[in-house]
DNA sequence: AATGAATGAGCATTCATTCAT
DNA sequence: TATGAATGAATGCTCATTCAT
């Protein structure tokens, strides 16, 4: 922290990142976020509105960047498989060089905050779209809502919590988590719901 | 909440996890528990020495009956394919009837609280290895630990997504999650994490 | 502390007396006390009707034992210089076996806790006078209440003070506070009142 | 209390000197101080880091003042006596016009809060060191540092006891503490004091 | 834009005491 | 006598926010 450069506003949003990211956003206070942010407390009030106010925008950027990284994956020309290989891949180029961000907005928020929810129901519910319309170009019944409903999130879910338990993984393991890991990771990552995925609609077919 | 039934001590325990799983450990202050509880504020501390002290006892609740849904699902004689299933069939079950406990857990699991942490390591570290003996069973290269470091975590978090996506999902697909969804989930879930593995076993003797 | 043996209300008491000295009345919970003194909390508003009923018992356990010390002292066919020199000595010794408790009511006397206050004032004017007969058979003018009123709580502060700074002292000087040191410290103590005094008394006469 | 005058921090200040003196650090709490200075309460934090804080200031505004009093006194090209007197003189002149900010630091504290401890110590060194200086010009040996440490102390106590206790003097006696008192005062401590060490001095030196 | 004093509600914890057993 | 759960008030402190400058 505790970088001159930037704006003001970009201080504070950078800095309620790091800290939410890994404190969670109750535990973290607005003089903290000032303080790291070398900004003075009530600045917060005035470009944001508030700590909340924080979240929101905060939200915001990530889904503005977010949804792009998904979409670019897509290509009709392209096999859904290697569709899937390249939401995968850019998936996890994002949520690499965007970690913080990306765990504040999946792990470090209390789950009912009002002015979040609405925001958050939209938006998952347009990425299980997206992601359904693939899912049918695989095999998989396009209205099967339930299948696309539990192996969307749960491609989401395995990635997001990669990132989570790395430190912990760090200790355990001792890994270093450089570019060849994340290219096994990649890797691993696609064959198994690839795999998992082709060998469901395999079934699904034979009936 | 408000139940008269059971002691205090419990009480408190069971008003804690209901509040903890949907508003975050911070969020949630003691006042609110002992007035939920129906307890005095004092008996707080009393019982559990302070607020951090109910998550450590809930923590130790949690990995007290939850390892031992894992163990109960080994077994040597079984297919270690069965054995996986089995485990994946307990899990469902046990996160199904334990929703709450097991939502705290996993959410409080990322943010650095001291008290936490060391037995967050300790218990994570457990699992993985419960789970990695498996895994060189089914065809898994036994000392390959970056695999098997990814996918066990993908597996829980598959699951546990689920049901902390279960309320936004009700919104978006009026699913009923009852026994007859929950059947075809745990297949889905199997069947997913089966043909990856053996998938990506497959690929590995190949070579 | 620990000592299982005395009654649970000697324990109490002489806990009470030590913590009280080093921390000071307020600072010093029951809780503390009871544990301490290996005797349940309850006991002490059993024995001694609440925390401020120790005070009250330190009180008069304090008194009933100091004021016999002085009285002992005066001999009516002793000359007063011999007389003072014997208060002194009695007092020096008394404050030394009873280091603890003295300093419990030295300390807690400048306090206004209502309850203690009474009992403060009945006691102290009992040794004032006590002191004043003594201090005209030495040429002081018996209504020169001003006087006796001045060099009396000299005296004693003097004493108390000693060992008040006795373990800064300590840190200081080095000293080693053994019966040596005690028999040059009374020597100290009486010469400078005895010169004092008289001086006093040879300037009034004068006149 | 309650004047408006002064700012909030000075109010802070000289509230908290006022109550501890009459009731002692550990009795009066923070929302007293606030509200008897007319004062928000996290103002308190805001000024002064805590209570404990409060703590600190009061000292250093104690030893500001005090030292220099003393200081003031000695005067190289006066006899030691009438050091020794002007000493008393400047001594009792500075308590009576800071009663309760002397009185909180003498006798209001509980003996071992670690922040002030080190305070305390160097201060108190400083104070006995300065008067050993003059002690030895009085006739009495440099090196003797028993001597020096018990009447030195001896005579601070004296006067320090007068403050103390004349609340419950001014009930038994009576007494009107004015200024004619206290010329009085003046002379039968310096007298007393004066007396008794060139008594003790020439006892020394007849040897 | 920016400051920092000020607010009032809230935090977790600890207090001395009481009471049923 | 003795226990320990339970009470309700009080503890010191911190919160997000506001406001005059």
């Amino acid at each position: 922290m505790e970088q001159e450069d930037k704006t003001p506003k970009g201080r504070i949003l950078e800095t309620a990142i790091s800290l939410f990211s890994k404190r969670g956003y109750d535990a973290v206070g607005v003089r903290e976020i000032a303080e790291k942010a070398n900004v003075n407390i009530s600045m917060i009030s005035y470009y944001y509105n508030g700590k909340i106010g924080i979240l929101v925008a905060l939200f915001e950027e990530f889904h503005n960047q977010y949804h792009q990284t998904i979409v670019n994956a897509i290509d009709e020309d392209k096999s859904p498989e290697l569709c899937i290989q390249a939401i995968i891949y850019n998936m996890i180029d994002f949520v690499r060089t965007h970690t913080d961000l990306v765990m504040v907005v999946f792990n470090a928020l209390p789950l009912d905050i009002p002015e979040i929810n609405e925001l958050k129901t939209e938006k998952i519910n347009r990425l299980i779209q997206t992601i359904g319309e693939l899912a049918h170009r695989l095999g998989i019944d396009p209205n099967d809502r339930v299948l696309i409903s539990i192996v969307g999130p749960s491609l989401f879910s395995s990635i997001l919590t990669h990132f989570r338990l790395r430190s912990i993984q760090k200790e355990v393991f001792h890994f270093d988590f450089n570019d060849d890991y994340y290219e096994r990771y990649k890797a691993i990552i696609s064959n198994l719901f690839l795999y998992g995925v082709t060998g469901i609609a395999g079934r699904q077919n034979q009936k």
